[in-house]
DNA sequence: GATACGTGGCA
DNA sequence: TTGCCAAGTAT
């Protein structure tokens, strides 16, 4: 069991004064990030702008977000607009950011809000949307509505976990930190309060190497006053979880280049995400037998290498099989063949990216094929060179790290006798 | 409380 | 190369 903090937590676990969140909020104020869907100081935050970036950053950085909070605005400038439209428009726009569980809440709650006229303006009722947890409930309450409420993410906990030096690890620490937080919330500005929290742990309060230098709350911090910051928050090591196996079909139709893909179950693995047929993923999924899980009757050739992919909770290794169809061939029942300049309208996680670059590289002795058009730049790039094909078990895996997948499909390793 | 659920960046 | 992490939620 932890030990208990260096002292007691208790003398110190309100704020008499607020001068905790003073000195923040003054900090806050000479250092605010500025950020696309944060309202600058004297303007009034837009409840859309602050519900859809709330939602995409989490669990998710906020470079990764940038990108795509500014497309769901292009393409969904209300949330009336995002309300009507498509499913798969709303996936298709998401693919590649992750958690897709997250794009499926976030028009649904798109519908009941613009059933409702408005977002609801209190933590509670915030609470009752799908997609809207502890977290955002509050962060939206506070920042939109400027309602008294803590935003209690990753971030705070770090910076919570430090200046009380708790010694409970994460998780179990959750919610003594959600209410040491609350305790520091002040009645005014507590928009504010939980931009700067989270603005403190994102460029002050690191992971590693915290600028304890420039922090207004370097004096109160427990954490710091023993030179420990950086072993906070205590946290519990996960599983990552067994190896996975399992084979793609990328089929080709000849005459309009069109790809067999299918969509998956609407929960779930990448649920409502599109994809090219796959066998089942197991630990011992055997690929010499893979041929049983085609799903289509075709003279499918197994691709060298592997496309290797890590998921939060597993690893996986996909053995990716191609095979060219003949112009006009109907795809089997419950999939679609999709133009490979149309690709870039299909939710496309990016494992199946992967795939789909792997198999769609030029392949020896055949035309290059038309680029897929933006933005799918992953596959719209010339095809590797041919390499060597291996024979027997053994493959060379191709990796998953974007480094070695861009060196795949971007960049050729010195195409022979050119440039 | 434990588990499922993506992706890209970085040391 | 591998492991860890980043503005969590739902079941």
């Amino acid at each position: 069991m932890p030990a208990p903090a260096a002292s007691s937590p208790q003398a110190e676990a309100t704020d008499p004064g607020g001068s905790l969140a003073t000195d923040l909020l003054d900090w806050y104020d000479r250092h605010r990030r500025v950020l696309p869907w944060r309202a600058l100081p004297g303007e009034t935050p837009d409840p859309y702008r602050v519900w859809l970036s709330e939602v995409m950053l989490q669990q998710t950085t906020v470079a990764a977000v940038k990108p795509y909070f500014a497309k769901f605005l292009a393409l969904f400038p209300t949330v009336e607009a995002l309300a009507a439209a498509p499913e798969s428009s709303v996936m298709a726009a998401w693919a590649g950011l992750g958690y897709y569980s997250r794009a499926r809440n976030l028009h649904a709650c798109a519908k009941a809000v613009a059933e409702a006229g408005t977002f609801p303006d209190t933590e509670a009722g915030l609470r009752k949307l799908p997609g809207i947890g502890a977290y955002t409930a509050g962060a939206i309450a506070a920042i939109a509505f400027d309602r008294k409420a803590a935003a209690v993410d990753g971030n705070v906990e770090r910076v919570m976990s430090r200046l009380r030096a708790v010694e409970t690890p994460i998780p179990a620490a959750r919610p003594a930190l959600r209410a040491l937080t609350e305790a520091v919330v002040p009645e005014r500005r507590a928009g504010d309060f939980a931009q700067a929290l989270m603005d403190l742990g994102a460029t002050i309060c690191t992971p590693k190497r915290p600028a304890c230098a420039l922090c207004p709350w370097m004096r109160p911090c427990r954490a710091r006053a023993e030179g420990l910051q950086e072993t906070f928050p205590r946290k519990l090591k996960k599983e990552k979880g067994v190896l996975r196996r399992g084979a793609a079909f990328v089929a080709v139709r000849a005459g309009d280049e069109a790809v067999l893909l299918r969509t998956r179950p609407a929960e779930g693995l990448l649920g409502a995400m599109a994809e090219p047929p796959t066998s089942a993923w197991l630990p011992d999924y055997d690929p010499a037998k893979a041929l049983l899980d085609a799903p289509i009757d075709a003279r499918w050739k197994r691709l060298p290498g592997l496309v290797k992919h890590g998921f939060t909770h597993f690893p996986l290794e996909l053995t990716v099989f191609a095979a060219r169809l003949a112009a006009g061939a109907p795809a089997p029942e419950g999939m679609r063949f999709t133009p490979r300049d149309r690709l870039d309208e299909e939710p496309l996680p990016g494992v199946m990216k992967k795939v789909l670059a792997h198999a769609l590289a030029k392949p020896a002795g055949e035309a290059p094929s038309a680029p897929v058009a933006a933005p799918a730049p992953d596959l719209a790039t010339p095809a590797e060179p041919e390499r060597p094909a291996r024979r027997g078990p053994l493959q060379k895996p191709v990796s998953n790290r974007p480094s070695q997948l861009a060196r795949v499909v971007k960049k050729p390793p010195k195409p022979a006798g050119s440039r």
